[in-house]
Order: structure tokens, then sequence, then C-alpha cells
DNA sequence: TTGAAAGCGCTAACAA
DNA sequence: TTGTTAGCGCTTTCAA
């Protein structure tokens, strides 16, 4: 059997609490005490049994994100950050792919709940309102990542998505474009209304009007991308410009732009959120705003462990800056000298 | 406070034990009973504590990955597997990033330990051995995945890599090729053992000696790729096709090919391990194996829940065939009718 | 079909 | 500085 608490006690010859003390590296244990406990830990291998632990202490130690699934670099990039900043704390996190689909959501929180996680990081869903609401009602610490739904009042941690986007728009009409069109997510998502908002707000600022013909909505996916992107080219031939608010439609777009022969950016410069670096000599020359997604979990993840431990603060709505740079941009390895290699 | 089982049971009428009868979904309780404890149980909003219930029964219903990086598409569509196949049998999974070092692997390890996981996937670094070992004699169920060390017997699911060189490097040969060039990891992983074998099989079978010239290998890294591919086109110029056997070296491989003028696959046919879907018709035309990156997660899973669940096979070292395709290949979603669109 | 008693491994509260 | 007692919420064992 594995050993625990009462064999350590036997063999360093004190009592359950002696040992307790020393795992759990209280003070008031002698020094010699310590040494004998730490030694009889060792020789037995004996690892503390967490589970009665937490049922005891009514700690886990234990976070959960819910994000739409794992297999998209850019949530687990934002996940290594949740990760990395729960790591910090001595926290463990599950991680939980809900596809964006509200129902399995609420199927994962109660796993979470009966697994006693302290407190969740989320990705809503557009439709996630209730379940977050019932975590709410436990006073279970929540945080959103990425996203913000309206009609729920927690800690919220994001993109500037509006600022990003009157930069990204702002570079166009400073390289002298003005029939710039614009691609993106519905308005019912806080990121397609802040990235229109973006939009439109540099277009004032030129003092230029937006013509609603030049704005294309859709489905965030690819294959929308390119249907709009079609529909576009296809009724207005004239463009000069293109800003695209989604990573996922400026995929599609650029195929469409692809298939219809229209050059970027000779023939059209493209502005857009986008975040690959993988085969960037390959891909056609972007001006890109790349969300802060490592440093949207990790904030998020202190502002949640912030509120486990107490230093409850009022709940705010977090904006970080994007980055606006132009693809193909400099490789972040320098190529080695040849004489360097064996 | 949360309610207990106890407030079910006195809510019901019943005894405690009734209760968890219910919630286990245990035969034995007559169908009138059990239907006053769901509703006491629907009516108080009560979740069963998996903390409590893992303490006495000894079960915590989760494993854990242990992966090099989660921000990092490859290994998450893994995860997904895992997860996926974990999900299926009631399993929640801890996924622990290790960063290819062994002293932190160790250190999730202990935490592992401590929460009672009933099984641990690992995508092990060179020398995770002692690590594996310790599990062991814990006689914790382990399955290996991706990359296999020999100085441990447990079940290993990964991709036959072997076959899938040798496929890719035929290819090559059929379009008749001879002057091929390999570019791969060190032999030491068993991944670069296999592809350097794979290649020199089909040069074998097609009556060929492999040239040692022109085998370059080294440490799977972009900057890597990039230096041995620089020193192969400096030294041998007269290649005439180029398998690569790690997906890293690839990306730093083909940006060497584009800084020195060789167009891909016009002057070099180029087939290697690649994962890529995002932007494909900007990426050169390829030959690649494609990894059953998902497969090998959720077949290893389903493993290890055989192990734990009692039904121990002897171990044994499972390989799934790659893909191989060409890119750019065709897209995964149809362009929609422009008459579709709204 | 139902229940009473014991105890999983640990820590909180109190005592010496 | 060290120890004793009780009990976290549940399931196992045994009994009715």
């Amino acid at each position: 059997m594995v050993a625990t608490i009462k064999d350590v006690a036997q063999r360093a010859g004190v009592s359950l609490i002696t040992v307790s003390r020393v795992i759990n590296d209280a003070r008031g244990v002698h020094p010699d005490t310590r040494a004998r406990v730490r030694a009889a830990i060792d020789e037995l291998g004996y690892v503390p049994n967490q589970i009665a632990r937490s049922l005891r202490s009514r700690q886990t130690s234990t976070l959960a994100l819910l994000l739409p699934t794992i297999a998209n670099s850019f949530w687990t990039t934002m996940a290594r950050g949740v990760e990395d900043a729960g790591e910090e704390r001595g926290y463990s996190v599950f991680l939980c792919n809900t596809d964006d689909d509200p129902a399995k959501e609420a199927r994962y929180l109660d796993v979470l709940l009966s697994r006693g996680v302290e407190g969740i990081a989320v990705i809503p869903t557009l439709t996630s309102t209730v379940n977050l609401q019932r975590l709410q009602a436990r006073k279970l610490p929540i945080v959103q990542l990425h996203r913000k739904l309206r009609d729920i009042v927690v800690d919220t941690v994001r993109a500037d998505n509006l600022g990003a986007t009157q930069a990204l728009t702002e570079r166009l009409l400073a390289a002298g474009r003005r029939r710039i069109a614009y691609l993106g997510p519905p308005r019912a998502l806080s990121i397609g209304w802040d990235c229109l908002a973006g939009f439109e707000a540099a277009l004032a600022a030129a003092g230029l009007e937006p013509d609603q013909q030049l704005v294309a909505i859709g489905a965030a996916s690819e294959r929308n991308g390119y249907a709009l992107m079609s529909a576009l080219l296809h009724d207005r031939p004239k463009l000069e410009a293109l800003v695209i608010g989604n990573s996922r439609q400026a995929n599609g777009a650029l195929h469409a732009l692809r298939d219809n022969g229209v050059r970027v950016p000779d023939d059209l410069p493209v502005a857009t959120f986008y975040d690959i670096a993988a085969l960037d000599p390959y891909v056609p020359s972007l001006i890109t705003a790349i969300q802060p997604a490592y440093e949207i979990g990790r904030l998020g993840t202190r502002r949640l462990l912030d509120q486990i431990t107490g230093q409850r603060q009022p709940p705010a709505d977090i904006l970080l800056p994007a980055r606006v740079v132009e693809y193909p941009h400099a490789r972040d390895w320098a190529p080695p000298a040849l004489a360097e290699m064996a």
C-alpha cells in the first residue's frame, strides 16, 4: 500500500499532526523534529493525499478553463497563460472543451462543481449566461476571457479590439486608401461590435462617411469569409483596401482573393486579425493585429486567483492592447552561420 | 452552504445510503423511493462531492496527460483525442506542460500522484525513464504517446514513421528522382531512427546505395532545419529531391530554400512530415505525411482506461499509419454559391 | 429493499 | 513545541 501520514508519524515517532505541520510548512515545529519527519517522508516515499486534504480543508487548489477547443493554437496560447498563472500559485487547471456548445458547457460545470474547483475561467459561448449565473449563485469566482457577455457582471479580460481595428484601418488610410471595405463577425458578439466600431471610428476621424455597401457581416467561419469576400468582389469591384475582423474569415477571404486573381497586397492591401507565424515567407504580405492571447489568459487567471484569496475588487472589464505588425515580419530566430554547424 | 447527501436524505425521508445508491444508479432501490430522492436532489440543487467520494472509494475518475506544450496544435490535437476518450468513460484529464523538461515532468508527477490520478498518458522527454519507472513502482497505469523510450516496457501508441518516410521517399523515386537528400532529427530519438530507416529502406528497395553525404541530421528545431538545409545546398548543389523527417526542421528548411532562390517544387520537390491547413493555397506544393495525432491520443487513452479497469494486456507497441497527401490539397469546405448568401 | 456503523487520510480547534 | 479529538462527505461492510 501507499504510505500515509500515519506511517510517517510512526516511523518518525511523532503524532499525525506534527507530520501535517511539517508538510504544510507550518511554524512551531522544532528543527530536529522537522528533520526526523522529513527523513521518514523520504524513506517511505510519502506523497500527501491531496484528496483527503481537500475534503478536510475545503481547498482543492484547482481551477478550470472552459474553452471552445484545445485543438486551436489561439485558444491554447491563452490556456498556456492560464496554466502558467495557476502554477505560480500552486493551482492545477482542468481544461474543458465546450465546442462552443452551451449544453456541453453545462455538463462540464456539474463535473467541475463536484470536483470542487475554486474558480472558473471561461471563454463563454453566446448563450452562456444561464450557466454563469448558476456559478454566481454559488459564489464561485469567475473570469470571462476574450469574449464579454453583456447580461452578467463579472471580471472580464480581453483584447482592445476596437482600438486594434481602428489602428488597422488607420494604416490603410495613411497609405492613401479611401474605398475601404470591412468584413467581420456579427454585431451580436462583443468582438463583432467592437471591430466595426473601430473601423467606423477611424473613417470618421478621417472625415469619411462609412459606405454600408462596403460592409459585409456574417458568421465567423472560413467558408463564410470566402462567401462574403466573393460577394464583395462581385458587387463592388473598385475596392481600394480591406479590413477583416476575424482570422477564420480572413483565411476564407484570402482563398477567395486568390481564386479571383486578386493579388495581396499589390492589387488589394489587407489588414486583419491574424496570428500565424509558421510559414511566414509564403504568406501574402498583410497588416495584422495580434491579440495578446497569452497575456489575456495570464492576467485573467491572476484576477481569478485574487478573487479566490479574498482580495475581491469590483468586477472590471480589462482591455489589453493588440499589437499591429506587418507580415511577413522578421523571424524570431537568426539563421546560424555555416561555420557553426557540426 | 452547499447541500450534502445528508440534506437530501433528510428531505426525502430516507437514510444516507439510499441516496448514495440513487446517485450511483445502484440496483435495489424501490422506484418510488428513487423518485422521491431524485426530487429532493433537484429541489436542493445537490451535486455529489467527488472529493469525498474519491477519498472513500479510491477512485478519482481523473487521468493526466504530460505533453511538451499545449501551445502547439500537433500536441493539442493529440490531447483532444485523450480528452474525448476520457470523456467517453467519465474521466477528466489534467493537462501538464512539461516543456520537454524532465525536472518539470517530475514535479508534475508529485502533484498528480497526490491528486490520485488513475492513469497517465505521457509524451516522454528523452530522459523520462526514471520518472516513468517511479510510476511503474506504484503500479500506476501508463501509456506512452508518439515517442517510445527503449529502456522501459509500457504500452506505446505512435505513428508508423518508418512506413511513412518510406512512402514519402517512394513518391520521389516514382517521379524519377535519384539524388535524394534526407534531413531529420537525431537517431537517438525513436522518431529519428525510424524516419532514417524508412528513407534507407525505400532507397534499398529501388536498388540505390544511400549516399551519406546527402544525409543531414540535427536537432529538431526550425533554426537547425535552416542551417542543415543551407549546408546541404552549399555542399551538394545537385540535389534532385528532399525528404524531411520533422515539421519544425521543414519550416526552417523551406525558409532556407526560399532565401536561396530554390523554388519548391519546380527546382526541388520536397516530401516531409507536415500538418498545416490554414493557408494552403499559399504554401508551396509539398508531399506530406500527416501523423494521426488525434487517433494516437484516443487509442492510447482507451488502452490506458483498459489497464485501469483491470483488462490488463501485455504491453504493446502500436503503430498507426500516417496519411500521405499532396499540398495544397482540396479544401474541407466548399465555397458557397453567391445566391446562397443573405 | 433499506439502514447503522465504521472509516478513507487529512486538518481545524482546542488543550497541554 | 507537541498532542488529542472530532469530523469533512461519502461508500464499504455488515445486518436486518
